[in-house]
DNA sequence: GCCAGATCGATGACATGTCAACGAAAGCGT
DNA sequence: ACGCTTTCGTTGACATGTCATCGATCTGGC
């Protein structure tokens, strides 16, 4: 652990500001989608991805991969949605250990009157904020990271253990 | 809420990617972390600002301002810091309400011997894989959106009550 | 000085997320 | 067909975060 590359002033700009972007926004839109629509965020993202599916029914272990969640945090997360009616789980045929979660009409209705507002508030206070350009460049590059950070080989880049175990 | 302005595929691949970065990076920090330094991010955080300021000494109040946390969640965290012996409480002088936040030299050791590894993480994961001018955007654009969701004049764009409470 | 209201930090109840373990059911080689 | 291993989803214990509330203290107007 010779020399650490500090992060030099642009650098620490952008990571301060990463952060710090992060927690206002969320903080912002979770407010927003509590207020106007009753959902947290984590509710929305569930109801959210359900809904994009033709039939508005996944896997229980496709949706938490879909969502990068565990399947144990999805699964809590939905017994305390199916208490609301947002949800309800189907056994599956194919595979009898499995579960496939369904969206109810309720939970159809709750997405359906939530979505609007919240890319009006997506849009609001980021996406408008930007110019095309900086649009792009955010998709680029936090592409870029994602497939980085997704690919098990390329994460490692850094002092090994070298294979000795 | 009439005809909402959906996100075009550019913008909605920014977002999208956003918030995949954002749960990825989350995941892989949070785990180097703890395995190399057996802290938690928001342990790191609260070390990390607190060994900026020149004592190592911040009043509660200002430090949950600082980490946008609420008083309630620092104060949360803080005793349970407190018990591995990472930080102290001491009374203020000038408020007796008040109490100071003080990093111990175990908490300090703790900091210092996190911070190159956590920082060549931070490198390796998103800042080496930008190109400067992508830094410079995103110093640029996180700003702009934090200066945007800070003032709450700003921030209120939307279709509101127009006073009639 | 004094009182009304604001602020400070702590606390308990509760919501949410993580982690390790489990039983049940598939897959897979033989 | 038979075990061994893996995967699926659930569960309970626990860590963490949020929210409302509290007593103590400070502040500003009178």
């Amino acid at each position: 652990m010779d020399a650490p590359r500090w992060l030099d002033e642009r650098e620490d700009r952008a990571w301060r500001g990463y952060r710090r972007m992060r927690r206002l926004l969320d903080l912002e839109l979770a407010r927003e989608l509590t207020q106007d629509a009753g959902l947290s965020e984590p509710d929305y993202d569930v109801l959210s991805d359900l809904s994009e599916t033709p039939q508005g029914r996944l896997r229980l272990s496709e949706l938490a991969h879909r969502m990068l969640w565990s399947r144990s945090r999805l699964s809590h997360h939905l017994s305390r949605m199916q208490q609301r009616g947002l949800v309800t789980r189907e056994e599956c045929a194919d595979d009898a250990r499995g579960s496939i979660v369904v969206l109810t009409p309720a939970g159809r209705q709750a997405i359906e009157s939530a979505a609007p507002g919240h890319v009006a508030a997506v849009r609001r206070h980021l996406i408008d904020l930007l110019t095309p350009a900086e649009v792009d460049a955010l998709g680029a590059l936090t592409h870029r990271v994602v497939d980085h950070l997704a690919d098990p080989g390329l994460r490692a880049t850094r002092p090994q253990p070298t294979a000795e175990a």
